[in-house]
RNA sequence: CGCGGGGUGGAGCAGCCAGGUAGCUCACCAGGCUCAUAACCUGGGGGUCGUUCGUUCAAAUCGAACCCCCGCAACCA
């Protein structure tokens, strides 16, 4: 069933704004996706950027008096940077300011005003003079914005709302589509009430740090058609017909739970005036949280995730963030649930049994890994069970549960280190070298394959693991750890975190 | 009655759709082992599954009402 082409996407991320938890987290779930659907077989295609348009940028690259490109490309860095260090593997990397971008944006409206889904109209909204921006209803009841006044403009809107009935009776036909299930949900009720028309425009002497609108030169295009196009020029649309066909339509797009509707109602009715067809899925997961409240600037309960990594290293950071949250919830972040996880799952079921079997194969068998000889059935169980790993993990990561894709894996760590305890390689060793031999075999051979499906969320603390096996680059099949190889000394792992909290 | 999600041992979750001894991880207690990162393994204590009513031989699971928490309610990236 899954199709031999996975395509993956992050939201493009508000050059402006300091990297936090969120984006991290988001792209990180990509990659980690993107690594597992890569060991399924698949060729994937994983477009992350940034988007560089806008009132913020112009606001502030005036400030400090650069042009907005030399502004925008000192601060996209920070997100290239980010990306790097938390082992980031896209395929791409878009940014709204480059020519591919402005073409597609370009040819898309000019295309969508021929055929008449875009024409002039009034708009009408709360205008903040402070923040030189439109603001919404809610915020303008918060409170937060003074000076703010209702204000009238000319300007561009597509029309949305004739693809209402079209897109109701496609989700409701979908249930994949938008996930998980209470988003979908929260969209279709959204959607009972009537869908307005979108206005896509800003005049000029208000805001030029966007791209044109090719039948209105007095005029740039704003956030919507500017922002959502990058998930088609990523994979080369209107430049590349044959790359495109191949990516297109993308398997999913990853989303914070802030943008679902603009992505399940905007984009999909952008898709559907240009005839294109609609992502696979669209999945909103939750936020993280700290106490009670969402993590956010204001109220200085940022985590900065390279904090953490300085500290922990990567994987380990990695791990927690996918294994912690339920995809789709919101999930709490304490430091002292990260280091409970480190030292329970990643310590002392991880890391230690590798030193338990290294250790044993170091002293009884000179560090060379044992043969395996006849199998009893407590062994066939540990064959079994990290036979069936495969598939279980497959269900998982297809069903977007990647945190049970990560426990089912530590369940075998797991079920490794009873069968070792039962065994007791340490004793049987005395009177039976063979049958320790084959004891220390099962136990290796079913670390490797633990290993194997942990290198999407791991990438090097799990290939090291394989390293010190000498199996680099095997595969999850059983029987691929070869015996006679030497064991690489190793230190360990992940050294248990004692820290008072 | 705007729409939707949720309330399960100290914490975080599963189970609910296809009713039938309440499961997992962590924490706690006791024991075992001693290969290992004081790790690992075994056993145990602890839950009237938000409340009430109903359906049923039987309900965490189905239905109704109520209480509480959370999200959405659009042009905000």
């Amino acid at each position: 069933m899954p199709r031999p082409y996975f395509y993956v996407t992050t939201p493009i991320y508000y050059v402006n704004d300091q990297p936090h938890i969120g984006h991290a987290y988001t792209t990180i779930l990509a990659d980690v996706l993107a690594r597992y659907h890569r060991a399924l077989g698949e060729a994937v295609f994983f477009l992350t950027g940034v988007d560089e348009h806008g009132q913020k940028v112009q606001q502030a690259a005036e400030k400090r008096g650069v042009a907005p490109q030399a502004h925008c490309d000192e601060y996209a860095l920070r997100f290239s940077r980010l990306w790097e260090r938390l082992e980031i593997q896209y395929d791409d990397f878009l940014r709204t300011t480059q020519p591919r971008h402005i073409n597609v944006v370009r040819a898309v409206l000019q295309r969508l005003y021929d055929q008449g889904d875009i024409y002039p109209a009034d708009y009408a909204g709360w205008y903040s003079v402070a923040e030189e921006r439109f603001i919404t209803e809610t915020e303008k009841d918060s409170g937060a914005f003074r000076d703010v006044r209702q204000l009238t403009e000319r300007n561009w809107f597509f029309r949305m709302g004739k693809y209402q009935e079209q897109l109701i009776k496609y989700i409701e036909a979908r249930a994949d589509f938008i996930q998980p299930d209470s988003r979908r949900n929260e969209i279709l009720g959204f959607l009972r009430q009537p869908l307005g028309d979108l206005c896509i425009s800003r005049p000029k002497e208000r805001l030029n740090w966007g791209i044109e609108l090719p039948f209105a030169p007095e005029y740039v295009t704003y956030v919507w058609f500017d922002a959502l196009l990058n998930y088609v020029t990523g994979p080369g649309y209107i430049a590349d017909d044959r790359r495109f066909g191949q990516w297109w339509p993308a398997s999913v797009h990853l989303i914070g739970k802030d943008i679902l509707t603009t992505h399940s109602v905007y984009w999909s009715t952008m898709l559907f005036a240009l005839g294109l067809p609609l992502p696979t899925t669209i999945f909103a997961h939750g936020w993280w949280l700290t106490g009670e409240s969402k993590m956010s600037k204001s109220l200085g309960n940022v985590v900065n995730p390279l904090d953490l990594v300085d500290q922990y290293g990567v994987d380990p950071v990695r791990y927690y963030l996918t294994r912690e949250m339920i995809l789709g919830q919101d999930a709490n972040f304490t430091l002292e649930s990260f280091i409970k996880r480190f030292n329970s799952d990643l310590a002392n079921d991880f890391g230690n049994l590798l030193n338990r079997v290294s250790g044993l194969i170091g002293k009884n068998f000179n560090g060379l890994v044992p043969a395996s000889g006849e199998l009893s059935e407590a062994d066939q169980e540990i064959k079994a069970a990290a036979d069936g790993l495969a598939q279980k993990v497959a269900d998982a990561v297809a069903g977007f549960r990647i945190h049970e894709a990560i426990d089912e894996t530590m369940l075998l760590v797991r079920l490794i280190n009873r069968y070792v305890e039962k065994q007791a390689p340490w004793k049987v060793a005395k009177e039976d070298l063979t049958r320790a031999g084959t004891i220390l075999y099962i136990a290796t051979e079913g670390l490797r394959i633990a290993a194997f499906y942990l290198l999407p969320v791991m990438p090097q603390k799990a290939n090291q693991v394989l390293e010190v096996l000498g199996a680099v680059g095997s595969a999850g099949e059983w029987g691929l750890l070869k015996p006679g190889t030497k064991l690489a000394a190793h230190e360990a792992l992940f050294p248990r975190l004692e820290i008072a909290i």
